[in-house]
DNA sequence: GCTTGACCTTACCATCATGGGAAGGTGCAT
DNA sequence: ATGCACCTTCCCATGATGGTAAGGTCAAGC
């Protein structure tokens, strides 16, 4: 099948399956006279696997080490669960990040009236903090 | 003051005070004979409103916005609060979706062995949902 | 006066994952 | 044979930041 359908079937766009085999993520397609890309079974599965992956947030470099750990039939599940565990911490550590943001801003926020009037904690506490004048 | 003593001062490099004048966020520094840029106490401050709310993951952007409220008397703390909000709201959204995908990373986690074996539950996940054989 | 070192300047490239668009080839249906 | 939908490669853009290279400025010390 061409790479439009792919794609369709995938959830991964045309553009970026071409991109994943630009960076050896996925090895080159099989070529028909024409030069289309030909996708069958095996590389609609391979492509799943890498969106399921982007959707849980794992990064290019990390879905190569589970594609090579998928073909692996000698890998330790322990291996996975490291690198997965790992991707876990990242999460925490933008969560955390993310988190902290929202109850400064909410903070802010709640101490601004919110009016026509232009006195607004939330100007000032970007300003500079412990700023009283 | 030279630009290396403002990043210091401010906690925004060097790089980044250059790149924030190339796009306009702050005005052109004055140049001393040198073709130094020259920075004072005005820059500063404005300096350090641009980090604190980068801190806060305002984009440039948005910081473009504050700064405008910010520099006028007759803004309404009303617009400021708004586009807090929109951003209280983005972030709300990025940390539902990096916790959607904690979630369930932690599910396919605590199914996996972690051992020598290669049966792993959490490739069997990403390489396709209910494959049951 | 000359060197050294710390600072500054601009300009270009890289990141990360993705999309947009141009210019042109392929293939099928009317 | 025309049109349309698809494909190809190539280049550029995003957002915020860092790196590096090649070169100018300036003060301290000899």
């Amino acid at each position: 099948m061409q790479i439009g359908e792919a794609a369709r079937l995938t959830g991964v766009s045309a553009k970026m399956i071409r991109h994943y085999e630009a960076i050896g993520l996925i090895p080159s397609a099989d070529r028909r006279d024409s030069n289309y890309r030909d996708y069958g079974h095996h590389d609609l599965h391979r492509l799943g696997f890498i969106r399921r992956a982007r959707n849980l947030g794992f990064a290019i470099e990390e879905i190569r080490d589970l594609l090579r750990l998928w073909g692996d039939t000698e890998r330790s599940s322990a291996d996975v669960k490291a690198l997965t565990l790992k991707h876990i911490a990242d999460l925490e550590t933008k969560i955390t990040a993310l988190t902290e943001m929202r109850t400064t801003l909410m903070g802010l926020v709640s101490a601004c009236e919110g009016s026509h009037r232009p006195d607004c904690p939330i100007i000032e506490g970007l300003a500079g903090p412990a700023h009283h004048h």
